[in-house]
DNA sequence: AGTGTATTTAACATAATAGTTAATTAACCG
DNA sequence: CGGTTAATTAACTATTATGTTAAATACACT
């Protein structure tokens, strides 16, 4: 799964993955505290957390035997980057191509901003 | 990989997919001229569709022989949705809370049109 | 009907994931 | 030191993913 992209969305692929990175969102936490809510052994949670790791997801301190874990949101940033390229794709209430030009027709003529030239599809 | 979530997520960690995401996002083609820029067998990206299908991601026409895919962006707007709420953990430059709350009351203050932005100097 | 083209299905190999329990490492505490 | 708590590593199992080649299906064309 070479590529940081993928790595990420492959962390990202698993609901209690999910769930870690959401309580991370409101602070830093152990990993018997992450584990708390889920009905998983240890060790389980310790590969999740070690796949989250690997995607740059969180990183991990060290306070006596505590290894307290912390969110790093940057891979996220990257993921939100590649699908801000297909928003236009779900802002419409279509999907057709044709219906896509037509719409950007629309937006163009009511863009007094002026800027580049689309890339021309099909 | 039960929900809908990490179902898109999963699709969505591989490159193989993730390009033929791209090249759809310029129009409908059908399965041949998705595999063409690929190393890869028939069968598999024959299997790479069928992942992108089950996530929602593409839709498949049919048309004499061939069965023309394009793009359904649906679950790319849920997992949108999901970042949005991180991106105030990579739009500062720190992760912690408390730093947060204090960004959010100054972004409060500046509510407004922005326009001559900068990062926030503090 | 028979041939060519497009695509899927079958059958299989291999590797990666996700979980388990048991053992190990690391640090604190009395 | 010896014991307790926190977490990881080891060893193993089961399931799913990703790819292959060969066969099957579907439609179009003459």
């Amino acid at each position: 799964m070479a590529d940081q992209l993928s790595e990420t969305f492959g962390a990202l692929a698993d609901p209690t993955r999910r769930a870690i990175l959401a309580r991370l969102a409101s602070g830093e936490a152990s990993v018997t505290e992450l584990a708390a809510p889920f009905e998983m052994s240890m060790p389980a949670i310790s590969k999740h957390l070690k796949v989250l790791e690997r995607a740059g997801l969180i990183a991990r301190g060290r306070e006596a035997q505590w290894r307290p874990c912390r969110l790093q949101a940057a891979p996220l940033q990257d993921v939100a980057g590649w699908i801000e390229h297909y928003r236009r794709f779900w802002e419409q209430s279509f999907d057709r191509l044709d219906d896509y030009l037509r719409e950007l027709k629309k937006k163009e003529s009511k863009k007094k901003e002026k800027s580049n030239g689309r890339k021309s599809a099909r």
